[in-house]
DNA sequence: GTCTATATCGGGATAGAC
DNA sequence: GTCTATCCCGATATAGAC
């Protein structure tokens, strides 16, 4: 038997996201919390506030995380192909790395009461706007076709959010695996419907 | 004042669509549905035998309307691009139409409990088989390229999905027109990423 | 910093009158 | 078919000892 050397309030915070993530914040008790914490739930008390306070500590580190990352990459000096690849890497790799934290963000905003929902729905306009405003350079520099840019925003983070539902560590692909599937289905195309005539080239060609 | 001629039965079910969207269904009470159903609480009962079986109907009937449309499209003798079409259109125009009702079934299925959670999840499976099937007759036809069926699948549904997010009727876009331009960014590509030998071709054409 | 004990409230569901 | 009244439980949060 080991002990479990993390402190308390890193212990509370795991098993709030566990179960928050699992079963909903409206459904998980601070009972319970505690129980997996280790703890009694009058114990929470003296570490956090309220169970308010661990959903929004939850929320506020991992989206300053993905801002902050996004804010770096698109930061520095860069030539646009490579700066979309580590912007949606950088989802990803996120989305699939902290799970249950993004599925929280992404499923108890409502949860929150109204002035902590503002607080966390500016950070994730933030995100998007940063997502936008690359996709608006490169239209304008030419390198990407002309577009609706908030649609074609709204879209792709859709799909990339997504990904952290099936991905399995260990699985069929590797997380840079599906990276690149994903960079190819967004700057060539999710299906590629083709036309009479490119069916007929590929005929000819057999 | 006119009075309202809908059955208690629907009034309940639509008092229950409109709470469990917006503050989810562990937050949502007996009492507050009764009271915007213009009943009491212990009325529901009659009508219904738990909250439970609220969430089963609303998930269970929409599930399978969206199902049954898609069966519908692709049974009948067809032209592959125009079905591929009307299936994302029926998506599109679903979620849309019915949006908390969707939005519960997609952020409500934990609520569930286990045998009513596999009833609801075998039907989003059959789902996804249909799109993946149809999907595969693309590929095999030749009219869209060769991709991973499964990863393009979750991908488009999850785009489709998220419309209802953002789009608000009587807005900038029609839905059809947020159909069509959907179908292009999954046919044609979303932000086409042209390589130096066609922003120099674009370039010598000015 | 963690405990036991408890205050206080609102939840789902039922009984039985009308 | 809808009501009033109520049971019973588990929730968040607090008080105060150690």
């Amino acid at each position: 038997m080991q002990q479990d050397n993390r402190s308390a309030r890193v212990k509370i915070l795991a098993a709030a996201v566990q179960l928050f993530a699992e079963y909903g914040y409206h459904a998980s008790s601070m009972r319970e919390i505690a129980r997996i914490a280790g703890i009694q739930a009058a114990s929470i008390y003296y570490h956090y506030p309220s169970k308010q306070a661990l959903l929004v500590e939850i929320m506020q580190v991992h989206m300053n995380q993905l801002n902050t990352n996004l804010e770096r990459i698109i930061g520095k000096p860069h030539n646009f192909e490579q700066c979309l690849y580590d912007a949606f890497s950088n989802h990803i790799i996120l989305h699939t790395t902290y799970k249950p934290e993004f599925f929280i963000i992404d499923t108890e905003i409502r949860a929150l009461d109204p002035e902590n929902r503002g607080r966390i729905l500016c950070l994730r306009d933030q995100y998007e706007d940063l997502i936008q405003g690359l996709l608006q350079e490169g239209m304008e520099q030419g390198v990407i076709s002309q577009t609706d840019v908030k649609i074609a925003s709204y879209a792709i983070i859709a799909m990339c959010t997504e990904v952290a539902q099936w991905f399995r560590p260990g699985g069929r692909l590797t997380v840079q695996q599906v990276i690149e599937i994903y960079f190819q289905m967004i700057t060539k195309g999710l299906l590629n419907l083709k036309d009479n005539a490119e069916i007929a080239e590929e005929s000819a060609h057999i």
